[in-house]
DNA sequence: AACGTGGATGTTATAACATATCAAGCCCTA
DNA sequence: TAGGGCTTGATATGTTATAACATCCACGTT
């Protein structure tokens, strides 16, 4: 599973496949892909980057598709539980999952330059947290691993 | 480094030695523990639970130590840059922290039942994340790393 | 076709978290 | 004792998130 942000790709390609992935996996799964859920994950597709939630209710309202905060945490809660988006914890922000399809534990790389996010994924039980865990007798359910820093690209910009 | 959190432990001398300990860091390194920022301190490590700054900023209106919302934000961003206390991005509250004077990358069980949280430490840098850090020419400053579960007496309790 | 059920959406209001800004005070030190 | 820099006081506002309740719509049953 490779690490997908920084580099360039087929946007309008990613955009399609992941939404049918994605409506492929609602399909399977008795989940309503609904279209304010649809543009929803459409518009962070398109984005591909972190977006806040008004951000993305901004763009919905142009469209007609709800004005309401609920509308767009409705839509976003969806996804998130769905699998086709994640929370990032430290921007209060919202990203589309760029392995869908992937039983993974994701975690991202956050560059503080040009707020790009990659995501890429971990193994947190399998580490020292894991280990951690274990002898405090503690069950882990959920993880959020994020790391802030710099993207190559702002990197050489610094320099 | 042991993980702090769900066993018991004598209160009244952690919160001593740690206040101390903080002390004496601020006068190594020049900064100023003012009354605010002492007794924010002491109420984080009191409580030993993540609290909102909102709670916080309770306690120290009680007190006459400032009633508007900057003063808790202040004194919390003073401790959380000198490290004697962290964030949980994951509920948007701050907790004190239990390894003061190891040069650490903290991390955290947060149990969903009781709400309390455990610090714990990582080296993300090694793991899974620095790999895929390293191959993305990504440069890590700073690591978010929270596990949200059950502690051991809630899942006694939810048998 | 009528009906009931459950999920999804519309809408209003408000809660919870966080920061910008500017004025005033304190402390060190030169 | 004057100046600079950090700290605090105070007002206002910006940003993120949810509670609560009404309405609608798709779907399966009668």
């Amino acid at each position: 599973m490779p690490t997908i942000g920084f580099e360039n790709h087929d946007h309008a390609a990613c955009v399609r496949t992941t939404l049918d992935e994605a409506d492929a996996q609602c399909a399977t799964n008795g989940l309503r892909m609904t279209p304010v859920r649809r543009r929803t994950l459409e518009i962070l597709l398109a984005k591909h980057r972190a977006m806040g939630a008004y951000d993305l209710l901004e763009v919905l309202a142009a469209e007609g598709l709800g004005a309401q905060p609920p509308v767009a945490y409705r839509a976003l809660d969806f996804l998130v539980k769905a699998g086709f988006a994640h929370k990032i914890e430290a921007l209060n922000a919202y990203i589309a999952c760029t392995h869908l399809g992937a039983d993974h534990a994701p975690a991202f790389l956050i560059c503080r330059g040009c707020k790009s996010v990659a995501e890429t994924n971990t193994a947190p039980a399998q580490g020292r947290l894991g280990d951690a865990a274990r002898a405090a007798g503690f069950v882990i359910e959920r993880t959020v691993v994020e790391a802030e820093g710099l993207c190559p690209s702002c990197q050489a910009d610094s320099a």
